[in-house]
DNA sequence: CTCGTAGGCCAACAGGTGTTGACGTCGATG
DNA sequence: CATCGACGTCAACACCTGTTGGCCTACGAG
């Protein structure tokens, strides 16, 4: 799913004569992972402060104190790069294990930490803004992770969708005005404020009656 | 306020000397006014749709039937060209005049008609959300117009920016979902279901009890 | 009619971009 | 020990960007 129709070199090595990998028996570790690695974190970095456009396979592969055509060698190109540094997974929770009145205030919580903890989730909003391929990069997120979840808590199944959707615009409102847009009072607010305010307004959408 | 630390030529012709303006009396009309209303108009097309760094000055020269250094003649530079295509207007309702349980309702109607006629606000959100000035140009609409407006309606002073900026989110979220993302139901929805979702919202979000 | 000037086009500059290929180098393998 | 391939660097290509200055044209004032 991460890779789909840009796949030109994969990782040099091949993997395929079964020489390689050294150290033991079933680990696939190569040498370079390590510079991978690097260039990996400083993508991410780079995809959420500066966005697709802005963000230079220059600048990335210096933050990664390597050359340029190594980022080529190892992902083919940008946009492959970038397809490999935002394989996102929400790890959203299963909502059938909480009570039917708290899956807003779950998914408000979840939905947080994930955006405070690390940046992945900044990078693919800034693109998704950006560029056509993020922004349906982001639609398959939505697709393929949340529409599951609102199956859950959702009663008619006809309205899942219109209700994601609706839980979406909240979650992404919020994000984008605390942590793209840094609107000052979005920034200045506790975590425990934000869960207040939207966990209603997410339950509602996800349960309440069509109005 | 719109073009504060930019303005290098203004425009040419000057009116100073009260040689110019054909026709009247009055009107401040020069000859060139179509070519500046031309490339205005593809500004904005291209920043709505292409974001800033890929909407460029060639393509929108191209879109207004012109030469790319007309563009700055007329305007300096790519961001004089950018402040003057989106100095936003939002043009809020006057919310005194409106019931107080009913705000939340002219809100959202008005956002969206606001969103679904033109293509301005699509364009300073796609700047705002690529681009640093973008994103401080949007904290200053933040500040000089839904603020003030978020007074008439809010009960508490002291609650104001972070009620405002909880409606800038909902607002804000239901653009980003629909007129950059596409989402598909986000896209599919009707504006009237629009407003019944959302309406409620943003009326909690003004006038309800901090929770 | 003469002529200044606003309006417009053309060609070029300097810098930055993604991308490519040839060339070293080091460790592990035969 | 000799060899091969993964790892990495350097230099360059072709292209596109914002921006600049010089030149031409045609309209309106005198």
């Amino acid at each position: 799913m991460t890779a789909s129709s840009t796949d030109p070199t994969g990782t040099p090595g091949g993997t395929g004569t079964g020489t390689g990998t050294p150290g033991g028996a079933s680990s696939g570790a190569r040498r370079s992972d390590a510079t991978r690695g690097a260039i990996l974190t400083a993508a991410r970095e780079r995809f959420a402060s500066d966005g697709y456009e802005r963000a230079t396979i220059r600048a990335i592969a210096k933050d990664a104190h390597i050359d340029p055509s190594m980022v080529m060698r190892y992902f083919g190109s940008k946009e492959g790069l970038f397809a490999a540094a935002v394989a996102l997974d929400l790890r959203l929770p299963d909502l059938t294990a909480v009570p039917r009145d708290e899956v807003g205030r779950a998914l408000v919580g979840h939905f947080l930490s994930l955006w405070e903890e690390n940046e992945e989730l900044t990078a693919v909003l800034r693109v998704g803004a950006t560029n056509q391929a993020g922004a349906e990069r982001m639609q398959g997120i939505f697709r393929d992770q949340l529409l599951p979840v609102a199956r859950q808590a959702c009663p008619d199944p006809e309205q899942i969708p219109v209700r994601a959707a609706l839980c979406a615009s909240q979650l992404l409102g919020l994000a984008l005005t605390r942590y793209v847009l840094r609107l000052p009072p979005a920034v200045a607010l506790h975590p425990q404020e934000i869960v207040a305010w939207l966990a209603p307004t997410v339950q509602r959408y996800l349960t309440a009656p069509s109005p």
